[in-house]
DNA sequence: TTGAAAGCGGTACCAT
DNA sequence: ATGGTACCGCTTTCAA
């Protein structure tokens, strides 16, 4: 079944079949709600190969995200999706592994799908060269979501204030005479280092000398219950309180603590379901997801539409506090 | 750039650039040197959108997830993208919202995109009327991925036996001397009507008459808590197990019980990573995921390879014992 | 308002 | 082994 089909059976050339489809032309009518009617009696519907070679795009929007199986990236993914099909774009989904190679290769897999721009979720860019990333936007708009920019053409960034939330919080909790904060994360890359320049502006500003309370797990979240642990077995009396890159270590610092038998306030990071559902219930810095997907959509939708788009989109992030802190 | 841009490049035909392309024939080992270096220095990639035209595919899968803010579904389609990609296979997602007229629309949105195939995550398609299903099917191959089959030509389904995972769960608490088990789910529906099911065939197996201790939340598990809560202040001396539909209602149920002073042990569902970020570590019903992900995308790659594929195909589930049972 | 026909960028059949 | 060309299904320009 195709337009042909249709156009024979309507009584007309393809030309005016297309013409009612697309609502490029006037069309009589009559002749219309003919057209119309067949469609609907057949149930035809235009070949989508067909329609995106000649419109050169298939109304896809590829997304790359390295750590899906954690929740706070599949949150985004679902809120970006939702975002984009408001604007009758789809989402292809890449989750490649974790190294340069196989980043690259799924961000080249998804351009040579063709699709219309690219989300990069996370600060997976950052490790790539400037220059694939600038061979890439070149002639595919990209879109990052994130705590970091990327100064290059083409590719536009919403960006949550991490540095300047990790900065206020320590400074809260200095404040609440709890100078020793421990900060908690896998590595002291990325995202981590960020948070971890924020630790240091409060200290900074508070005019006290930096810590050394820094404890990198070297691990996946998952499996960094035991180092957490011993780590606070072994520095509990030098500790007032800790801080964490996620909400899943805070969770894991929580548990070690009650089995150690002592107790410190807990800041976790992205404001999770997780944090209602540990005891005590977790204060945690809210990067604001939503927001930076509904940003992030409405910047993507716009430039498709040929519209200036801003490089740069920056919002801050929120303390809830709960009972941890 | 075009493969007739190739063509000239080289001083071939573009019969001969697309058949170095794609390997179809035999070419003069230096023609196809030559083609691959032109190829090479300018970067040239086929149009998808053409060879998806030729070819009547573009290796898309439709994934549909209707509830992703749920970390056991995430999982489910990371490894699902993960399994697919491996062969070649890309991912478009959709989530669509919860009610039967946005999925239906997800759906039909989905085999528009001319996708080689759609995959259900979790038990959506028992809502939906199957005369839809069937019209689908009828042109695009179906997977569904949960506890349940349907029998419709050409959609295929990889379940796990969660009815005979929690017949056997219940009946070892009653063997442990707990024979008033609480089910706590968010309705008592699909997913959650099969686990009560299995609840009953224990107490039928143990001779006992059913306990009246069935708790559906009416909520979303985020907002069940002080349902839960009001519940076992209410009832806590007449349970003396409970069970749940997912980790998450068992989380808020230890975090309840942990308020009230009280103990009971608690077995959730899904043995999702939360199972072990809680105190105590939670006893959990591990449907393996990964494993139901596996068979899933070897039984879609073996149909699109027109292979004979069964209609269905069953696992068992697995109980992971912690601390809370 | 409508139709004919030339693309869009490939693939593959049929010649040579 | 290679080239010419019809064709995949649709859109759009040009003419009528």
């Amino acid at each position: 079944m195709n337009i042909y089909d249709i156009a024979e059976k309507s009584g007309v050339s393809v030309s005016t079949v297309s013409r009612v489809i697309n609502g490029t032309a006037r069309v009589r009518e009559e002749t219309k709600q003919k057209v119309l009617s067949v469609i609907r009696d057949t149930g035809f519907q235009p070949n989508a190969f067909a329609q995106a070679l000649n419109f050169n795009s298939m109304g896809m929007i590829g997304v790359l995200c390295t750590n899906f199986a954690d929740s706070y990236y599949s949150r985004v993914v679902a809120h970006l999706e939702k975002h984009l099909r408001d604007n009758n774009l789809n989402v292809t989904l890449v989750c490649p592994g974790q190294t340069i190679a196989e980043k690259k290769e799924g961000i080249r897999a998804l351009k040579a799908k063709g699709v219309d721009a690219i989300v990069l979720i996370g600060a997976t860019f950052l490790e790539l060269e400037r220059e694939f990333i600038a061979d890439i936007s070149a002639t595919c708009p990209l879109f990052t979501l994130s705590y970091h920019h990327l100064d290059l053409p083409n590719v536009h960034s919403v960006c949550c204030d991490e540095r300047g939330a990790v900065k206020d919080v320590v400074t809260k909790l200095i404040a609440a005479g709890l100078p020793r904060v421990l900060f908690v994360c896998e590595h002291i890359q990325n995202s981590n280092n960020t948070k971890y320049s924020g630790y240091r502006d409060a200290y900074e500003a508070c005019g006290l000398p930096l810590p050394e309370l820094l404890l990198p797990t070297g691990c996946y979240t998952a499996e960094a219950e035991p180092i957490i642990a011993d780590f606070l077995a072994a520095n509990a009396d030098r500790i007032d309180a800790v801080l964490t890159g996620n909400d899943e270590l805070a969770a894991f610092t929580l548990k070690a603590m009650h089995r150690l038998g002592i107790s410190r306030p807990v800041v976790g990071f992205n404001n999770s379901l997780l944090s209602q559902q540990v005891i005590p219930e977790l204060t945690s810095v809210d990067n604001r997801v939503e927001e930076m997907c509904r940003l992030t959509a409405a910047n993507l939708v716009a430039k498709l539409q040929k519209q200036e788009v801003p490089q740069r989109t920056v919002i801050s992030a929120e303390l809830v506090r709960r009972e941890s802190f």
